[in-house]
DNA sequence: CTGTTAGCGCATTCAT
DNA sequence: ATGAATGCGCTAACAG
């Protein structure tokens, strides 16, 4: 005989109610007809025995956990954690849990989670990717909806959500260039990111509609701080009038603010900058702070969230969806008032 | 009548095996004797089906879910997320499934989640707290264990884990001391801090035992960088000789080392700088980079989740553990070699 | 060695 | 309005 926990089971309340188990599941469940005092009565005894129902037990005639697993590519990488905690945020007032799985940037792992969760009867599965790179898509015979988060997938018969980085771009050159700076900079990371070429492309389209181009080719290696100050240095040595910057990551503008002060200019008066990302430990830190755009990743969880529910629901969302982003001003490109 | 989602049953394996359900059963868990070509036989068709056992239905007669929640104060912190991924490590290989809440600093919050993992029947709990202040216990009388990482219960009856911060103010100490720093001033953050207060405690000690105290008293406010700057500033004007700076997290580092580098000192040849926590992208970053003091969280998150799979098999490891950190040497305290 | 039976806790017909 | 019976998928006794 296996042991029961200890925990009240359905039949114990339904004993102290003076009903049959199958009265107290539908007064529990507010299901047909039951006489509006014996509910009560049922409810009283739930409560004071605090009764809550054995989710497996539910789960297994009902064919659903009301469960879903988020898997992340890797919990390092600083961009999953706001998503994590928007799509949480949603599903708690929903009464869906969360099963966290962390493949570790690894491919077998990930095929391994991925099992686990399909084992475990989650409901559905959100993919969160630690850039905005695209990933392969995990296929389109999954018995749940999946909705990939940040990286977007790479068939477009799948839901993703992504931030609209070539908005980013534009916002930030439009900032510069309202802030009266009109020979920018672009000093960006990995040139083989897709975050690195939307930005830019924003970037450059901004720059041409008010009829200017980048002082010269924009620098892009590493999302360091070390290379921004390297970075830096070539710009300043090489366009010494330059007095705007618009820099790929916070990293980057730290490293981007530190030469500048190194060379004595002043930021902003001298040089504007614009980081990216709005990683607060950075961007609000520094002196003066970073202005910076932010891309509401914490937002974007919470819509992966929903498009989880309405995926549930048979609502098909299919295809990239770009979420807006935000420029957030701080005293690095303070507008000057005269 | 339910529908099946598709997923394959046990009851289909044995069908295909030409045996019985049971049969099926014992062959897939290793049970009792089974004749080995039978066995074999299952298996080939368990794996041609991509068979894998509902975890509920499983769980139903077992007791138990393979499943533990971790109940993290607040996300935001950076502290989780290492402690979260050595835990989820830890348990993948455990075949443990792991549950994620944030209670994001609210009691009540944190209550209806502690409500919801238990209704999920959860085999433990691991609690997160986002520093390492002690936390109120969660009680004695829960169904399962529970083990409280970073921030310690404050029932000594409950199984805490928490970064030895006394040995993280003697490393920082010993290894300025070792650098041939004599004059040597202490930055910090929120004075009401457990970690303030013992990372001083250790400091202190270890000064001590060289004969030595403080420039002067340690100057404790915020963990910013802007406070480190500010501090800063006020330790080498009262102090023009200090050649010496241990700061209570990365970011007054990174304050302490601006402000040096605005006032000409040159750091490490003039004063050599420690920080605190290793997060790499301030003190792997900066430049130089750091000397730091790493609380080797993800280590401390495995440990929790051994202590929770020693927990289940009836080991009390009740108490504070206290683990050891490590110093990450870096430029900012690079020794001398002459 | 294998199959039959029973039961985990619950929701759901279908009678009453 | 209520209850007895059935089954979700699986594992554990027990019989054969």
């Amino acid at each position: 005989m296996v042991g029961n926990d200890g925990a009240v089971t359905l039949a114990e309340v339904a004993r102290q109610a003076g009903v049959s188990i199958a009265t107290a599941s539908k007064a529990l469940n507010d299901r047909d007809d039951v006489a509006p005092a014996t509910r009560q009565r049922v409810l009283a005894v739930a409560e004071s025995l605090s009764f809550s129902p054995n989710p497996m037990a539910r789960g297994l005639n009902a064919g659903k956990t009301s469960t879903v697993g988020i898997l992340t590519g890797d919990l390092d990488g600083r961009f999953m954690i706001p998503i994590l905690v928007g799509a949480e945020n949603a599903f708690v007032s929903g009464q869906l849990d969360v099963f966290l799985s962390n493949a570790r940037g690894d491919d077998i792992r990930e095929q391994h989670h991925l099992k686990a969760l399909l084992s475990r009867r989650v409901d559905g599965i959100i993919v969160v990717g630690s850039s905005t790179n695209p990933r392969s898509s995990l296929g389109q015979n999954l018995p749940v909806p999946v909705v990939y988060a940040n990286a977007p997938s790479d068939d477009a018969r799948d839901v993703s959500l992504t931030p609209d980085e070539y908005l980013g771009g534009r916002l930030a050159i439009e900032h510069l260039l309202s802030c009266g700076r009109t020979r920018i900079a672009h000093i960006s990371g990995d040139p083989t990111f897709t975050a690195t070429q939307r930005r830019l492309e924003g970037a450059r389209d901004a720059l041409a509609d008010a009829g200017l181009t980048f002082t010269h080719e924009p620098l892009l290696a590493e999302w360091t701080e070390q290379w921004g100050r390297d970075a830096a240095s070539t710009v300043f040595e090489r366009t010494p009038n330059v007095n705007g910057v618009f820099a790929g990551s916070d990293q980057i503008a730290r490293g981007v603010l530190e030469t500048a002060r190194t060379l004595d200019r002043r930021v902003p008066e001298d040089v504007a900058i614009v980081g990216y990302d709005n990683w607060e430990v950075l961007s609000a830190g520094s002196h003066p702070g970073l202005t910076t755009v932010d891309s509401n990743l914490e937002q974007l969880g919470t819509r992966a969230a929903q498009y989880i529910f309405e995926a549930i629901e048979g609502v098909d969302n299919a295809g990239v969806h770009r979420l807006p982003v935000t420029l957030v001003t701080r005293g690095s490109t303070a507008v000057r008032l005269g």
